[in-house]
DNA sequence: TGAAATGTTGGGGCG
DNA sequence: ACGCCCCAACATTTC
């Protein structure tokens, strides 16, 4: 009798499952085993709002394991010893796991490759980062010229569908899952790799078509929302990659063509984001450009908790950052502004940004975020210009011209006249009464002058431009000195994987 | 996947 | 009719 040993880390589905599909073909028996790893749970990367997601998506993958004469063991331990002892005891051959590409788990993965049979399949992304290099063998750096490579490539091999029957030992202990506040019920993530394919199959059919068009509109549900099921995989970027291919090939106008492509074009984004961590592991902690870790940042801590809690007196900012607090989600645009207007206008380092989100995001994956901070911040690979500076207000007149985002997080402009609704602190104090919003009570005072705050960076960037960069040594020393450590940050590696 | 500053052009008001 | 000014509107350059 053969068995295997499903490791599952972030493909926590059944459906087109590559992982599972190679621990099932050799095998007689399969035990899917998630491992919780204390040094994951430890780092300044994990919040309680994407734990209590993972949690409620493994008990969802029990459910239905246990539908098909299977369940879901959990182990709580580090990787390696779990592992060894768990091979012991279920006396299985081998071990297969979906590979992932944050400097943690490789070096996790690899140690325990060195003394157990690990088998690692590549279906996080679905081309491998060495799948897409330049001619000469080096990885891009730039994302169109990567992007023409990736899209050369053959299109997606058909979906594997999910077993409907997986034997699995009875005898085989779990430990409980951790006790986690779980997910309020207002939350609009509910956790199960059928509502993942529920919402992918309605935005193929409803969405995609005014998806160029409809997307940074941050008031409007233009977007898929998927990005939470896809941090866990609950279904595969294979899966939605078909579905974009499909809807591309079977559009019948011009703008629903260029809706699938953008679409595409922004899984895309994910693979080389996953493909630049893999292959530049050192984005993790520095900037991709070494002469921009020399930028002196201001990181006032008391305006980096205004920022936090969404209370700059920007209105575009403030919105988008209660929507992360209250629903672990934020628009992508509201990313994008919400992160300039920290690293541009505060000059706070990108680095604290990122882990706020990473602590607040239910779809916080170490590659897609670190990508998204250092294009921002203007340090990264093919990265915006550091000159371009995002202007809060004019960000909120075209992508929420009517101000219905902005209210709906924000109660208490619900009553401001539209005139003032992106620039709140230009009412009278008439206009102030009868919105029934006192500026600097009911609401704050912007925390800063975006035309000074323009100049500054402008400025401080061009200074650190200039600067000779140190020696890599001595300029590591200074980053990690620089970073704050005000919420426990235990240890230097901190990947959620 | 910007925005501000600066330059250019052309229509209309007006002496 | 003409020149001058003003200033949108658009284009280009700069940060």
């Amino acid at each position: 009798m053969t068995t295997t040993i499903w490791w599952l880390r972030r493909d926590l589905r059944l459906t087109d499952n590559q992982t599972l599909h190679a621990a099932l073909a050799p095998a007689e028996q399969v035990i899917p085993l998630f491992i919780i790893d204390p040094t994951l749970l430890a780092s300044p990367y994990v919040g309680e709002k994407r734990l209590a997601f993972l949690w409620a998506n493994l008990r969802q993958l029990d459910h239905e394991l246990q539908a098909r004469g299977s369940r879901l063991i959990v182990r709580i331990g580090s990787p390696l010893t779990v592992l060894t002892e768990f091979l012991a005891e279920s006396g299985a051959s081998a071990i297969y796991a979906e590979a992932d590409f944050s400097p943690y788990a490789r070096r996790r993965d690899e140690a325990i490759q060195q003394t157990l049979p690990l088998q690692l399949i590549s279906s996080l992304s679905l081309r491998h980062p060495n799948e897409v290099l330049k001619s000469n063998g080096a990885p891009y750096t730039v994302f169109t010229p990567y992007s023409r490579a990736w899209q050369a490539l053959p299109p997606p091999d058909s979906l594997l569908p999910a077993p409907s029957r997986i034997i699995t030992p009875t005898h085989l202990a779990s430990d409980p899952l951790p006790t986690e506040p779980t997910l309020s019920p207002h939350l609009p993530f509910p956790p199960g790799e059928a509502e993942a394919q529920r919402r992918l199959q309605t935005f193929i059919e409803i969405s995609i078509d005014d998806y160029a068009e409809q997307r940074d509109l941050m008031a409007m549900a233009g977007t898929s929302q998927l990005s939470p099921y896809l941090r866990f995989g609950l279904i595969s970027a294979r899966h939605m990659m078909t579905l974009a291919y499909q809807a591309r090939a079977q559009a019948t106008t011009d703008e629903a063509r260029r809706g699938a492509q953008t679409w595409l074009n922004e899984l895309i984004w994910r693979e080389f984001y996953l493909a630049i961590l893999y292959h530049f592991p050192h984005v993790r902690t520095r900037s991709f450009q070494p002469h921009f870790d020399q930028i002196i940042w201001n990181n006032d801590a008391t305006m980096f908790a205004a920022w936090c809690q969404g209370k700059t007196g920007y209105p575009v900012v403030d919105a988008a950052m209660r929507q992360l607090l209250q629903s672990g989600w934020m628009h992508n645009r509201a990313r994008m502004i919400v992160a300039s207007f920290l690293v541009k206008d505060l000059l706070i380092d990108w680095r604290w940004g990122e882990r706020w989100f990473m602590q607040h995001l239910l779809d916080g994956d170490p590659a897609a975020n670190n990508g998204g901070w250092q294009w921002t911040a203007g340090v990264g690979t093919d990265a915006a210009p550091y000159f371009r500076v995002f202007n809060p207000i004019l960000q909120s007149q075209k992508f929420d011209p009517d101000g219905h985002y902005l209210r709906h997080w924000l109660p208490e402009l619900a009553h401001v006249a539209a005139k003032f609704i992106h620039t709140p602190w230009q009412m009278d104090l008439a206009e102030q009464r009868r919105a029934a919003c006192l500026i600097g009570m009911d609401y704050p005072q912007p925390i800063i002058d975006h035309a000074l705050a323009r100049q500054r960076v402008l400025a401080v960037y061009g200074a650190a431009k200039k600067s000779p960069s140190p020696p890599p040594l001595a300029q590591k020393a200074r980053g990690d000195k620089r970073l704050p450590r005000p919420l426990g940050e235990g240890r230097g590696e901190g990947d959620k994987s």
